[in-house]
DNA sequence: TCTGGGCGATAAATAAAATGAACAATACAA
DNA sequence: TTGTATTGTTCATTTTATTTATCGCCCAGA
């Protein structure tokens, strides 16, 4: 096999970033490297090392950095370090995504790599999501602001009122609909965000 | 300062188990550490170490075992199980969350491992989150159901009116405030959950 | 202008992890 | 039985990470 010479650090892959990571994490924060250092345990020069990439941290240090924050190893790796972007939304701003029956209005269609998929949405009288089951993997919460929505999910049916909610995981099969004559309103939240 | 002899490992906190978590996930890909460390193009001493806890990898090196299932380093440090709960939640049974003058119902309090936090908030006239901005990682959503919210993100500042909506990256500091003289109703969402 | 303190980076010393070459224990075939 | 793999482990050495002690820089305040 051809080696090639490489300079260290080039056979890292996710963890590549480790350094910029960190750097972004500990500016959000407001913290120096040595006032991370203090309450990380570590020495300040290992932040200098591991923020410009030149070591690769142990998982016991970096654990320990981490709880500095404190941010667990899985935010982490799940963090991107993003910027700027869309914040607020006016009524029209909110993207449209009525199939025709029903008002479906997406909060935060401008924002990248989103976690959740927030809806503002309007059940017409009647209106229905339909005959098959919707199946996802996730979860779904929501809370009914106007009216009277049937959730179905499994073999559970309930009618939910003004005022009430629900929770819960996507893998089961589910549906929703407005048996009332009235409009109904909810403000719902899904994530991981299916679109 | 008086120091403890301690054996090598005391330290570990969540890392603790990653010599675990390592076998087993081993185990259920079926190779053996000669196998694995061909793959990840490591030693199988390194692997054989690790899975003991006599050391602690370094990112580079625990990326580079990981890479041979293939898993990635969330999945690794997420490895958990989980179960069935409460889908629906009558009004009163959303648990309230009230620090005097706001209320704030939480939708899913039962539900274990929860990915978001989903809020029913209602803000008095003039109700505040407070003059220290609040900083957290995650992401956060919200509509405006009635009444004014003004929203302070970083140095936007911004003033929503029923209808409108917002979603933003928590790790920027924010404030929540009703500049109105009526009450004004909000459901929000957040991820990853604070509470 | 000087001083002191905090900042991030760095060099040399030390501690720890990864490698390479063994080892004993097991399994299985000849 | 013997021989030959394969398993996981151990140890000495090499490589890498972390600490200790500094450096130069910038800035607020005397």
């Amino acid at each position: 096999m051809n080696e090639i010479t490489i300079e260290r650090g080039e056979t890292e892959q996710m963890s590549a970033s480790v350094g910029k990571r960190l750097k972004a994490l500990r500016a959000m924060h407001g913290l120096s490297q040595r006032e991370l250092a203090r309450r990380a345990g570590v020495t300040n020069s290992a932040i200098s090392m591991i923020e410009q990439d030149r070591v690769s941290p142990s998982i016991d240090s970096l654990t320990k950095v981490l709880a500095g924050f404190p941010v667990t190893m899985i935010e982490f790796f799940s963090m991107e370090p993003e910027q700027e972007e869309k914040i607020f939304y006016a009524e029209d701003e909110l993207v449209e995504m009525s199939d025709g029956t029903m008002s479906v209005r997406l909060v935060g269609a401008a924002k990248k790599d989103r976690k959740m998929r927030v809806l503002h949405e309007k059940y017409p009288p009647h209106g229905d999501t339909g005959e098959k089951m919707i199946v996802q993997e996730g979860e779904e919460a929501g809370v009914i602001i106007r009216g009277q929505l049937e959730i179905t999910v499994g073999n559970e049916i309930k009618v939910l009122n003004a005022g009430e909610a629900y929770y819960f995981n996507t893998e089961i099969p589910h549906r929703f609909r407005n048996p009332g004559d009235e409009e109904c309103e909810v403000v719902s939240a899904a994530t991981p965000p299916s679109f």
